[in-house]
DNA sequence: CGTTAGCACTCATCGGTTGCGAGTGCTAAC
DNA sequence: GTTAGCACTCGCAACCGATGAGTGCTAACG
């Protein structure tokens, strides 16, 4: 059996009907409803032939028959295919920007907002972050006198902080000589690349071994490839789809969102492509069999970048999500570059 | 009509078993299972009596009794002035933190963790904050020609990062200077006296207006009490509990929990005392009327200090979360000094 | 041979009824 | 003051039957 033009218009409209609705559509609304001039009796060979090829399935034997993640993934290709994404107003989404936000924090924060209470779906922002930054500054404070606090500036903006131990009898202007003549070791390295270049300086630091081993923990720590924090927008949207009013997958659905690694799994895109969707299985996590996601990457000054997403239910408005994902997209790399 | 011991006993008994099963109890239920030795009538009177005295109330006329707002505080007030708190084990807890947590991002992330999952409630932490931080250092970071990121390192290790317009022709080593030279006349200020003091350096700048009146925004901003965020941990725990299987209720609760001001309205203690428990109407805020909200601060080198706290249903575990919050509360300042 | 009308059948859903039982207030006796 | 007894209330769960949306199959039609 082949897959013919008028059984993808068939699949075309039910899937339609099922993201609007939720409940399954049966072959006497498709006939009706979306004017095609077949009976329902044909509609529901087709059908019938359809549940064979995969891309329908019944919940139950007298109930109409909901998409499967094959016919989303099918539906989703043509969309993009043929461009059918939405327009939205730029000017609608700029407006919400409007105010002035200085902190970075605070712009990803509310973009998330915005991005879920225009969708409806919970939305998820990455703070951008450089493939490869480049140490741009080393500075150490002193806290107390047994502690120092260590902060990395990068090209990428990115500021890595943390507490370290430091040797006894170090004090204030001493750390300050420390931090410049790091800094001028350090600069322009990347942590991989000023990892060796700490040990080996190792043994040139004398009585400075403790703050030393301290720098170099926090080295190898950054350079490992490290998940980035997720901000999270609208988390209990999902509470609103009947297919999540089972207060059991709810709970596991917003533990999902608390796990930064989980999200890291969803978010993360090898290839710096516009936008990536992923269809229920293909998240390759079992929980997130009928939710999907769809991700959008933007850009702030030089090669950082950072990733912005929309998860919600498998049946997803996607034309809607992905022309709002990439004019929100557009916005935030403007205001962060 | 007066509240006498009898009453009393019986009350604590209503509640202690209202927080165990969340259903409505009856006299029958306290005269068999909490043994005092009076027949259910008798209770039954002395239940009509509580009722009307207000620390009891009827869902409907044939069931049985709940507490109301006012039966905890008095129930609370008597477990605090007896220190009938519960006692954990302090190892058990420590036992969490043993792994090597550097950033103070990961250390409260994962505190909230540790609270919410041993508490089985919604835990909230903010990061630590000087009542009045003072500056330490100011750093300029060129980012592009017309950008350039501002770090302000407080004695608090506050961090405030923010991009700024910069004007044209300054170059990298420019900005150091100018980094130092700001360093040098505002380190030791509090952000407020930095505004003044920015506001009498301005004339002498020349040419780097621009800059300076980024600054500048950026000092005001900060010497403005501004709401710390919030790291929060088992957000979906509510929905383990009776009274919020209502997905509205459930919904209102997560978009509570996901506005900042919100919570800081909740987190918020005048007095710097041990901790502060607000019982449904207590917390000022209708949405919060059946959930109560236990915070505990915790102190970091100086004067800094953050707060941690639980929300729950306002049937909560009150002895149970107070020691945990207590314990977790030590752990975490001796985390972070 | 594809399309369609007709029909028997399935089964989730919904509204109504009923019985149960937990709980109450009241009264009268101890 | 305490308690046994009793009539009464009412939420809740279980049961039941009607409803209707939907299906698959068959036979007739163009």
């Amino acid at each position: 059996m082949i897959m013919d033009e008028r059984k993808f218009r068939i699949l075309q409209a039910i899937i339609n009907d099922y993201i609007l609705t939720a409940i399954p559509v049966g072959s006497r609304t498709i006939s009706k409803k979306y004017a095609m001039g077949l009976s329902s009796a044909t509609i529901r060979n087709e059908m019938s032939d359809l549940e064979e090829l995969g891309y329908l399935a019944q919940p139950h034997i007298s109930a109409g028959r909901i998409p499967s993640a094959k016919a989303y993934r099918l539906y989703v290709d043509q969309l993009l295919q043929n461009g059918m994404i939405d327009t939205i107003d730029p000017i609608q989404i700029q407006r919400h920007f409007e105010g002035r936000l200085h902190k970075m924090e605070d712009v990803i924060r509310h973009a998330a907002a915005v991005l879920s209470s225009m969708t409806h779906y919970t939305a998820v922002i990455s703070a951008p972050s450089s493939p490869e930054p480049h140490i741009k500054r080393l500075q150490l404070i002193s806290v107390s006198e047994q502690m120092a606090m260590v902060v990395i500036i990068t090209d990428a903006g990115i500021i890595r902080d943390a507490m370290i131990g430091i040797d006894e009898g170090i004090d204030n202007d001493t750390l300050y000589a420390i931090s410049n003549f790091l800094t001028e070791k350090l600069s322009g390295l990347t942590f991989v690349q000023a990892l060796s270049a700490i040990n080996d300086l190792l043994p040139k630091m004398g009585t400075k071994q403790k703050l030393m081993h301290g720098i170099e923990a926090l080295a190898r720590q950054s350079s490992q490839k490290t998940a980035p924090s997720y901000t999270v927008g609208g988390s209990g949207n999902i509470l609103s789809y009947p297919e999540y009013s089972d207060i059991e997958k709810a709970r596991d659905f917003l533990s999902l969102i608390e796990t930064n690694e989980k999200l890291a799994q969803l978010m993360m895109t090898n290839e710096p492509v516009s936008f990536t969707i992923r269809i229920g299985p293909e998240t390759g996590m079992p929980e997130m069999r009928d939710l999907a996601v769809v991700t959008v990457s933007y850009v702030t000054g030089g090669d950082s970048c950072g990733t912005l997403g929309v998860i919600g239910p498998i049946r997803m408005q996607y034309p809607k999500v992905l022309s709002i994902l990439q004019t929100v997209s557009k916005q935030l790399s403007e205001l962060l570059s």
